[in-house]
DNA sequence: GTACATTTGTTCGTATGTATA
DNA sequence: GTATACATACGAACAAATGTA
């Protein structure tokens, strides 16, 4: 067994997500508590997830704004 | 050997700097969370190691607030 | 200028599972 | 079996910053 924690799943799923261009360049993705409902996950596993992609230079964070899908270059 | 339980380590450490008086009275100590990273150490353990300070009157823990030195008299 | 809603940031509380000694 | 230690996950409350009406 190698469980897989909930939290890179949905970094995995993101990630997924943004790749695909369903989230675009400069514009940010849903909010945390969005993210919350719609997988039925805890703010603490969102916020755990988000932080995998900004160490993963998928996106970056304002306080109060939003988190923003970062300028790639193709 | 008389192996010591690091929580107890971690909590006689924290003692130390509070009556030291780098931590004062009144005065939150630094977070869980920031402990956790400082020491190196989970955060249960770090939890185990703030109990001890309340029951040895050191500390009072505000939910959602931190973690308070005691007044104390000298 | 004020009030409100939205969003991220922070903090402690609790529970569970795994591994180790 | 018990105690220790770590990682994960959910909950709740409060704070701070931003934008808008």
């Amino acid at each position: 067994m190698s469980p897989v924690a909930l939290y890179i799943q949905l970094a995995d799923l993101l990630e997924a997500r943004i790749t695909s261009g369903e989230f675009a360049p400069r514009k940010p993705i849903p909010s945390e508590a969005h993210i919350e409902q719609e997988y039925g996950v805890s703010r603490g596993t969102v916020r755990a997830a988000i932080r995998l992609l900004r160490e993963r230079g998928l996106v970056a964070t304002m306080p109060a704004r939003g988190t923003y899908v970062t300028e790639r270059k193709s």
